[in-house]
DNA sequence: TCTGGGGTCCTAGGACCC
DNA sequence: TCTGGGGTCCTAGGACCC
């Protein structure tokens, strides 16, 4: 992991970003020293390096952090089988069958100890009677720590925190809640269902007010549930407005969107795009196909057209995505006797593409072994 | 300084049916 | 001839998460 005489990242202020020479990069993670000096993540690294010129710059390893992810989560599921991955390195662990509340700082002690010293990087444990207390209570001081959140250390913990350390509440539910006079948890614990509702809506007053008050009653989902939609975007180095430029970018995303479909067998009935201009505004097309398709060509016909709906042709253009929704498992493909004799030829072409690509995926494992060579010095990741 | 990429869920208005 | 209200589906847009 860590090489001779190299710095670990974690004790200097450090991002992982992309391309740095990019303008355009941002940062996906910050160390705890570069946090403190009030780099965040999502910021562009140009920003960050405004803050701190020396501010060591690292690309992801997302094959490794895969790796890592799964050692996690294997670890945990040790301690119960009740759980629920919330990101790649977040998930609940449902304890009440496995341990009483008088000893649950000591088991998530061992838990923490356990992943620290078997896989070499901290985590935080956080404890609540609900998902929402346990993950508020991960999210406080850090690293390598286990903090309580239970209903009567609510008002104490919970409440002096501003509006937008509430799971939930992000940028403009807190303009929204501030602009109001409602700054803290506390506050909006106490605020009346009323203002609520009018500030952001029925449905999501009542889980803020609930959430406020420290109540959560999801259950911890096990089941992995199954993907609803892909999409796939790309952000351009300088904004577009030769469609020359925009129709291989929707080439290509159409190429990774169709292609993970028929990984997953999926067939997809919505296709969907957007292109966002250079001023941030979005705009979004969609449309229904008569039949499920997992066909490249057919998915890339569509959000031409709708491209060809939505854009004048000449605006500057600064990312364009293609999505899909509406997913089946239709196995039996209905051969329509008036079907296009084109798409035998289009689902050949699919075909070798998905095999250039499964022999592209192979190199980049081969890669990633010769980038971490088995190192006996350092513990087995838990399968 | 100039803002990624991949997801989920919600809302609101219009079309259409009963 | 003109009117109601509920349900469902579709589309556009917006909020949030990591």
């Amino acid at each position: 992991m860590l090489g001779e005489g190299k710095p670990d990242i974690r004790l200097v202020p450090s991002v992982v970003s992309g391309d740095p020479s990019d303008r355009r990069s941002i940062i996906t993670a910050a160390s705890i020293p570069a946090k403190k000096l009030g780099i965040k993540t999502a910021q562009p690294v140009s920003m960050a390096l405004r803050t701190c010129p020396s501010l060591v710059i690292v690309g992801g390893d997302w094959m490794w952090y895969k790796q890592c992810s799964e050692g996690f989560i294997a670890i945990c599921r040790s301690y119960s089988p009740v759980l629920q991955q919330f990101s790649i390195d977040e998930c609940f662990i449902d304890m009440s069958f496995r341990c009483k509340r008088d000893n649950a700082v000591e088991v998530a002690t061992r838990l923490k100890n356990q992943v620290r010293d078997t896989l070499g990087f901290t985590v935080n444990v956080g404890i609540g009677a609900n998902k929402l207390l346990a993950k508020m209570a991960s999210d406080f001081e850090k690293p390598d720590k286990v903090h309580t959140l239970w209903e009567e250390e609510v008002q104490e913990k919970m409440w002096p925190l501003g509006v937008r350390d509430l799971l939930w509440v992000g940028k403009k539910t807190e303009e929204r809640l501030t602009a109001y006079g409602i700054h803290t948890i506390g506050q909006l614990a106490q605020l009346g269902m009323g203002s609520l509702t009018r500030l952001v809506g029925r449905k999501f007053a009542i889980q803020l007010h609930e959430n406020a008050n420290g109540r959560d009653n999801s259950p911890v989902e096990t089941e992995v549930a199954e993907a609803k939609s892909y999409s796939a975007e790309r952000t351009f180095s300088k904004d577009y407005t030769d469609p020359k430029d925009l129709d291989r970018a929707l080439f290509h995303v159409a190429c990774i969107v169709a292609h993970r479909i028929r990984r997953d067998n999926f067939r997809a009935s919505t296709v969907s795009m957007f292109i966002k201009h250079k001023d941030f505004t979005v705009q979004q097309k969609q449309t229904s196909l008569t039949r499920p398709t997992d066909i490249t060509a057919v998915i890339l016909n569509e959000a031409r057209r709708m491209l060809a709906e939505i854009w004048d042709g000449k605006s500057p253009i600064r990312q364009v995505g293609l999505g899909v929704s509406k997913l089946t498992h239709e196995s039996a493909i209905q051969m329509s006797l008036f079907e296009d004799p084109k798409l035998e030829y289009y689902r050949e072409w699919d075909r070798q593409y998905d095999e250039a690509r499964a022999k592209a995926e192979d190199a980049r494992m081969l890669a990633y072994e010769r980038r971490h060579p088995k190192d006996d010095s350092l513990p087995e990741f838990h399968k």
